[in-house]
Parts: structure tokens; sequence; C-alpha cells
DNA sequence: TCGCAATGACTACAACCGTAATCGTAATGT
DNA sequence: ACATTACGATTACGGTTGTAGTCATTGCGA
């Protein structure tokens, strides 16, 4: 039963559930980003297919429904990060990296962040 | 005109045509992963996609086609790393080290090759 | 020469995706 | 009490994807 996949559009909606939950469908609506101006009509038909792909829940609320998250946005980047290395880099971090760096996609601030982290990998 | 979204089942047929090139729809039937034992038809309606998204291109060779990739493979892995580091890591390469590291996903040799890479970045 | 095999073109079809509209019902404001 | 509204459920619809089947043609082997 490993986890389903979730869309483009989907994940805009993960994105406003873990920033904060539980949230309304309307409160969605409301937070999505604007450039995806979309209508409280396709935020509801997101999250239904977001509860039958089993990765949110719905608490009854009155009338209405309070949506929470039921895969953390952490184990959520795991499993994409896992699939986008293993499809691109043969599932090795060494030649992603390389990668990046001929393609100058880092900035100086990353390259302080990566040796900060390896100092303390050593230890 | 930016270049087209390249499929799963699509990224199989390219990895053969980025290893060698030019190949015909047989060719490539016979070098698909074997996990993915595709009829002669799907390779062929795969082929057919790929030059419809202009990612390849088909020279006639009697009553076949040669075909050969229009995209390299660095340039394709590029977009798509650019594109999942935005979507998932806002963009910086520090926050996926970080990621990655938290998860293990690094072996040692991970760890040596973005050493090195690191120096030759310095110099 | 004649049938067959190989090949590209076209068609198929269900699942998934983006983006909603519509429907039935129940709460709410007046 | 009645109209309006807010909600979830159901349906829609064109595009993409995975995975082929079918069709028309044509070169090749016997």
């Amino acid at each position: 039963m490993q986890t389903e996949r979730i869309s483009d559009a989907e994940f805009e909606v993960m994105n406003c559930l873990w920033q904060t939950s539980p949230l309304t469908a309307s409160d969605i609506a409301g937070l999505v980003p604007q450039e995806r101006q979309w209508s409280l009509q396709t935020v509801k038909t997101l999250l239904s297919r977001l509860v039958a792909k089993n990765v949110i829940s719905h608490e009854v609320d009155g009338r209405r429904y309070l949506y929470s998250p039921l895969v953390s946005r952490s184990e959520y980047v795991s499993g994409e990060s896992k699939r986008f290395v293993d499809r691109l880099f043969s599932g090795r971090a060494g030649p992603l990296f390389a990668h990046l760096a001929e393609r100058e996609a880092f900035s100086e601030e990353d390259i302080s962040d990566i040796e900060k982290l390896l100092r303390e990998m050593k230890k």
C-alpha cells in the first residue's frame, strides 16, 4: 500500500494543509496562490481526490468537513526525492550534485549550508 | 516554445536513444528494460508521441524510420532538476541537500564526490 | 509472382488531471 | 415560512498517459 501519487494541483492544496490544519474547503480556496485562481468547486474536487487517495482525512464539523494531512510534508518530500534521484541519477546523490554544480545552480548561501552540513555529518 | 513534458514511459525510450542513436522502433523494443515488457506497438506509439512533442526526430531509411534525440539528456535533466528543486525546495539547493542528509540518502562515495566538487569549485 | 511479414498510421480505451457545473439538501437570514 | 445560501456528492469534458489493436502498404523470400 505505497502512498498514492499527488498531482501538481493537489500538491498546492497539500501545501496549504501542511502549513495549517485542519482547514475547510473555503479556507483553502482562500489560501491557494493567486496565480492558480481556482473556483471553490475545483478546490473541493481536489480535496475529494486527496481523500480518495488517502493522503488527507476529513472530520465532520456540522455540515462541513475539516481536512487534515495524513502524510507529512517531509514524508512526501522524501518519497519524491527518492523517485527523482532514482530516475535521473541512478539513485546517487553525487551525480546529482555534480549536475547542479555544472549548471551553476548553487548560490553562495547554498554552498555554505552544504559545507556546514558536511562538517556536522563528520562528527 | 519551452520543451514539452516527457512522460515516464517516454523517458525509458529516450534513455535508449540517449545511449545510442539513431535507432529503429524494433531496436528500441529490444533495448527497453525487461520489467517494462512493451509490445512493439507500444514502443511505436511512444515514439510518435515523442516526435509530436518535438523531442526526437525521425529520418526516413527505406520504409522505416531512424530516430534520434533532439534534446540532450543533460538539457532534459537540467530542466527536470529545476522543476524539482523549485517545487519542493523553493529553488534552493541547500534545503534539498539538508533533506537528503537527514534521510541518510548519501553513501560514503557520494560524500567524497561532493567534497571533491566543493574543493574544485573553490578554485 | 504471390503470400507473408514488417512497418508506419490511425484508432481504442480506461485511468488520471485540470477545471469546473449541476444537483440535492440543509442551515440561515428576514 | 420561504428564499437564499453554503456544502458535499455527482457528473462533465477535453487533454495526457499507459498500453495496445487494427489497417493499409510494401518489400522480400520461396
